[in-house]
DNA sequence: TGCTAATTGACAGTATACTGCCAATGTGGG
DNA sequence: CCCACATTGGCAGTATACTGTCAATTAGCA
């Protein structure tokens, strides 16, 4: 059977690399909720507490710096988180605007709990490749993440991490 | 200046292939609308466009197949191609519940024109490599979202866009 | 000091994504 | 033929993502 004309169009598609990465991040995403699903977290809420835990008293406008996440999109991730009492909003003195962000209890608790199965996901979204091409990928991944980190429109500024610190103490 | 815990945890993000995955998805879409600006068109949008192009009178659950895409989610991509009249759908005779889809005159010329800006986008997320690198990452990308086709909710299946051919001619 | 800039959090609007449900319709076994 | 089941498209609800706007507040400069 001689191939299709189809075919042949949509490899078009199919060799993208944006549609590629569309299918990569989609395929993470169902492995994190399978994996984690008695923990009721999605990818961005984890990576968000993770965040805190290592910032606390980060405000709103700097962790969407830190994880690279648009600052719209987090305001309800952390209204999600906070109506499960994984983290507390609170106002800071010197500055009314700014609401600092800290984990709760419950929150570390998770964070703790969920760790395990954290580290499936991050094995299973690779599994299919043999070792050495995991680690090849893996590199050639962080590298192009962090060469194209200014086209995307919320960059990663880890370094805007530790501003708040001269405030906090 | 010593290392921060700070960092230190926060790689445990970074370098997560998850992660990883999520950005470079975020970093193609920005890409995209960007060099596509003018033509008004999302990423997904364009791959339906192609996909309907290439199996006219596909019906949508079969799209949905074809690309991957959720079928819930396609619904409303198929509403914003119609009200843009770049598809057409017809009810089919032969049974009542499918509406064929079919691409207009103008979403054929939309194709057309928009190609040059879809292969820049692609030329670009990957532009930061070296050449032999971006073959290597291609190619493991390609391997992986193969291999882990069954693990997304709506997996790939090309096969799916032939099946209509038996009803329509 | 007072006015303008910038910052912060919040919100409205649009566009993917997914879960689950529904009615209409089609199909196949008894 | 009839009834159980599957399929199709549509919808409601939730959760990212992004654009743009806004008020409150702060900061910087004349």
């Amino acid at each position: 059977m001689p191939s299709k004309p189809d075919n042949v169009t949509m490899d078009a598609v199919y060799t993208a690399p944006g549609y590629l990465f569309r299918r990569m991040q989609q395929i993470a995403v169902a492995i994190f909720i399978e994996e984690c699903k008695e923990f009721d977290l999605t990818p961005v809420q984890y990576a968000a507490l993770i965040a805190i835990g290592t910032h606390p008293g980060i405000d709103a406008t700097r962790l969407s710096a830190v994880i690279a996440f648009d600052r719209s999109t987090l305001g309800s991730v952390i209204e999600r988180l906070e109506t499960k009492s994984y983290i507390e909003r609170k106002p800071a003195v010197e500055d009314k605007r700014v609401k600092l962000l800290y984990l709760t209890k419950a929150g570390a608790n998770l964070l703790r709990d969920i760790m395990p199965s954290v580290d499936r996901v991050q094995a299973r979204i690779l599994q299919p490749l043999k070792s050495a091409d995991r680690k090849t990928l893996l590199g050639l991944l962080e590298q192009l993440v962090d060469l194209n980190n200014e086209a995307s429109r919320v960059p990663l500024r880890a370094e805007d991490a530790l501003e708040h610190l001269g405030k906090a103490g």
